[in-house]
DNA sequence: GTGCTGAGTGAAATCGGTTGCAGCGTCATT
DNA sequence: AATGACGCTGCAACCGATTTCACTCAGCAC
């Protein structure tokens, strides 16, 4: 059925090694060879076979990428820039979606027998120890929106979580609120525990301001709505920082349908800065994590391992800003 | 480095052949050998080389999943169902991201080199010739939210457009809105084109009825709110049917600015039922469309022309039900 | 004319598997 | 005891490419 390299180089009349080098560049053919050969290759519809020459050649330009954030609507446009990216560089994101039932160590299999030549991990609920899993299999690997560590396993792209979690707290103490409360995602979710740390350690510096604590079963729309939900069965804090920003809209929804005003009797303050929180009928104060530049990132230590296999792993953190919207008081 | 067939042949101290058989189930080994070689191979923590196998038995278990909507929310959601159910499949969706620059001959022969055992494309604004050049190219492909026609190419698996668009006419006109509008996506797609000929079909029946129209230039928040904006700076009609969910939020935003009150002062009915439509800030009138099902479909179509490329192409088409929410007045 | 260089080519081995075929031992049947 | 059937195994060919190596043949210097 398919055409082939033989049926090539009998057509063209040549030998199957002239023909792969005709299109390998950088090999030793004539021009007059080349032109042959890719006459031959036209007529015949000739378009050589990838997973073949992975078998020699040791690189299958497949990419593993790996996330368990198919509810969180920001992930979408991490994909769009993960796969875009991967192929301007000619890779192939080979996707895996990690839900609660598939055992991680079964895609770590997976994505070994698939020879993929590296994984991006991008999630920042996953424990480090699943991106250090296919290290130790031996394949590249990026975590993205993962932990940052002064020793790392494994290289890691994102944020300093903790700094977030007091920037957050800094900024609700300077718009004057008094008793204020970390409304978290899941609290295995290591970007969770660590924006609470920071939250909660930049607080201890206002013993006179009330600080609460409570956290969502997920990063998600219904999750943070449910758990205002639950806030709201009890006395509420005036001002709240969310996990993230589709938490905060999830929030947003039960505070608005409980007839709480925002910013007037509630404060909010997310963090991703999604396209979303932008839209006018949300208009979310929210911290920015600069996804764009850590997919850029990711993908260019990616592109690093791959002809350096060895490279020292290391944390690229990058820094985040305050947006302001209408979700927050004013500065008084 | 990884540990292959020979290397676990040599330790069991079996032949080659001996290995493959006992990893491959329905093969004709010995119950004491397969015990034999799977003990090697723990040992060695061997596992089989997907692509190495795929070489001879012509299969990959890679599916192709193209799109080109990765900037409509709901596709977030089409992504995990589909990705779920391929993986629950045994089957791997390497993921292809069509922008406006990448050429889709070019997607067409990447997937051929990898030998893809078929192809997923899900877009509603893609041509359904783009489908068919797999299908030429002699890649069982399944078009999913493609245009159904009564002697399809492939398979088609959606929802009836025209249908929709009446559906939308009708709902408008029966809750008393006497000037009406359609506020489609990109004039290229051909959902817009079908649910903008079903709408301007049913209003044909009511010449009493003011009816216009408008495009905008995607199916995206920004678009929607762009498209409004614009159509605000003339008279606005009564009620608007838009393109989609995503749109209508986007136009719900401009309204909103432009202290319009929805649905006292326009009237707005989506569709797809996304997530988000549902989110109480939002709030969106629309017509569901059962993209679980159509994905269900898909996938079943997807299997059984793995087992059967020769299957005659058919078209799966759903049914749209109305979502009431609070975007429309009620019926008089 | 001889020797050397270097570019271009093809034969053959190889990558990691699968599979048709032949050979083997075992067992039941006659 | 001979026969046949059957289950299991290994050999070797093959899938579609790449790559090493040896070889040829120009071109050039001497």
């Amino acid at each position: 059925m398919a055409v082939t390299l033989k049926d090539v180089a009998q057509r063209a009349g040549v030998s199957r090694s002239a023909v792969s080098r005709a299109f390998t560049d950088g090999a030793s053919v004539s021009e007059k060879m080349r032109k042959k050969v890719e006459k031959a290759a036209a007529e015949l519809g000739y378009s050589p076979n990838a997973l073949a020459s992975s078998l020699t050649t040791g690189r299958t330009k497949l990419i593993g990428l790996v996330s368990n954030n198919f509810h969180n609507p920001v992930f979408l446009e991490v994909f769009d820039l993960f796969t875009r990216g991967l192929q301007e560089k000619g890779l192939r994101p080979l996707l895996v979606n990690l839900t609660d039932e598939t055992d991680p160590e079964n895609s770590v299999r997976m994505l070994r027998q698939y020879s993929v030549d590296g994984v991006v991990v991008a999630s920042s609920t996953l424990s480090p120890g699943f991106a250090e899993a296919f290290r130790e299999a031996g394949v590249p690997v990026v975590h993205s929106f993962g932990r940052q560590t002064s020793t790392p396993g494994v290289h890691v792209v994102g944020i300093d979580n903790i700094e977030c979690g007091r920037m957050a707290a800094r900024e609700l103490v300077a718009r004057g609120y008094r008793s204020v409360a970390f409304l978290g995602g899941p609290k295995t979710a290591t970007s969770t525990q660590d924006r609470h740390e920071g939250f909660m350690a930049e607080l201890k510096k206002h013993p006179d301001i009330r600080v609460g604590q409570s956290f969502a079963s997920a990063y998600s729309f219904e999750a943070g709505r449910h758990e205002m939900q639950r806030l709201l069965q009890g006395e509420l804090a005036e001002g709240y920082f969310c996990g993230d920003d589709v938490l905060s809209i999830g929030v947003l929804s039960a505070l608005q349908d409980a007839g709480r005003k925002v910013p007037q009797d509630v404060g909010i303050i997310g963090l991703n800065d999604m396209e979303m929180a932008g839209w006018q009928n949300i208009n979310l104060t929210t911290i920015r994590q600069p996804i764009p530049e850590i997919i850029l990132a990711s993908l260019e230590l990616m592109e690093a391992m791959l002809s350096n296999p060895d490279r020292h792993p290391e944390a690229r953190i990058f820094p985040c800003t305050i947006v302001e919207r209408g979700t927050l008081r004013p500065r008084p």
